[in-house]
DNA sequence: ATATCGAAGTTGACGCGTCAACCTATTGGT
DNA sequence: ACCAATAGGTTGACGCGTCAACTTCGATAT
């Protein structure tokens, strides 16, 4: 009963959760891999781009609706660019660039919603029972709610 | 109704979940950087090498323990060579390496065991409920069953 | 002995994230 | 008009993971 360490159970469980969250994801990320795009980065942006821009953003805008660094958001962009999927123009009211997806961008994502939609179905939410929905909703909010430190 | 997408709720729930264990993960690495040790990698294999095998393992058993691939271990332990938390030696049985804690990897690693206790407790731990814990590890064993495909 | 095969590790290249430093417009105060 | 501060982005270095190619050392069969 020490209790600066962690007993067997406790290990277990925070184990266990981890491997959880890995396979899941890691299941997912598994499936989007044929269509060429991250789960994360590809996907979320040009996704974000379609939906919330109707094809173009500016990058302070994604930055704020993906809750990612600027750095980081730079470095995918023009690996992105490199890509093909987006196109960068800076702004010409001052300061600013606007993000554009391509029509290789827009053909990507759009072969890729519903490949997203089944994995993520197939190995996240129809694992769920109703139940396990309003206790992920609940935690998630006691741990949003709860100082960073 | 589309089939091929996901709609708000089950979008907003992927995302939760994600966020939750991002969260959840974060915080217990932050709290592990003052340690200098990284949670997953740096822990995670000197701990081993005390409690698994009294201060050495072999290369192949790390392996197996942490579920790496042993290219990733290779890499991480020409890093921790090189910091001066693990020495590696080869059998002279034949083939295979063995890694062997130093005494700085010791102290180390007995001065993060409290941190990690902690940080895990105040950060996963004493935020779940019984039915949380039921559901996690419920949960784990229905993903476990599933096919990686 | 020899050829082969598999087990154990290493290596190099590449994509990803973070961090700190930096650049350059714009804005706000005096 | 001028100076400082801030907002918006970029860049380079570094650690981490993955993947594929490669080495090296047994073991096993012939």
């Amino acid at each position: 009963m020490d209790k600066n360490w962690l007993n067997e159970e406790e290990m277990q469980l925070w184990y266990v959760w981890k491997c959880t969250y890995k396979n899941i994801f890691g299941r997912v990320v598994k499936e989007m891999s044929e269509t060429g795009l991250s789960e994360e980065g590809d996907f979320g942006i040009l996704m974000r781009l379609v939906d919330l821009g109707n094809g173009e953003l500016r990058q302070q805008e994604l930055v704020e609706s993906m809750e990612w660094t600027k750095s980081r958001l730079s470095h995918h962009l023009t690996r992105m660019e490199q890509r093909g999927l987006v196109l960068r123009k800076p702004l010409d009211t001052g300061n600013g660039v606007q993000v554009i997806i391509t029509s290789a961008g827009k053909s990507a994502v759009d072969a890729s919603r519903p490949i997203y939609a089944n994995a993520v179905r197939k190995h996240f939410l129809d694992q769920l029972t109703e139940q396990d929905m309003e206790l992920i909703t609940k935690l998630a909010q006691r741990i949003d709610k709860m100082p960073a430190d």
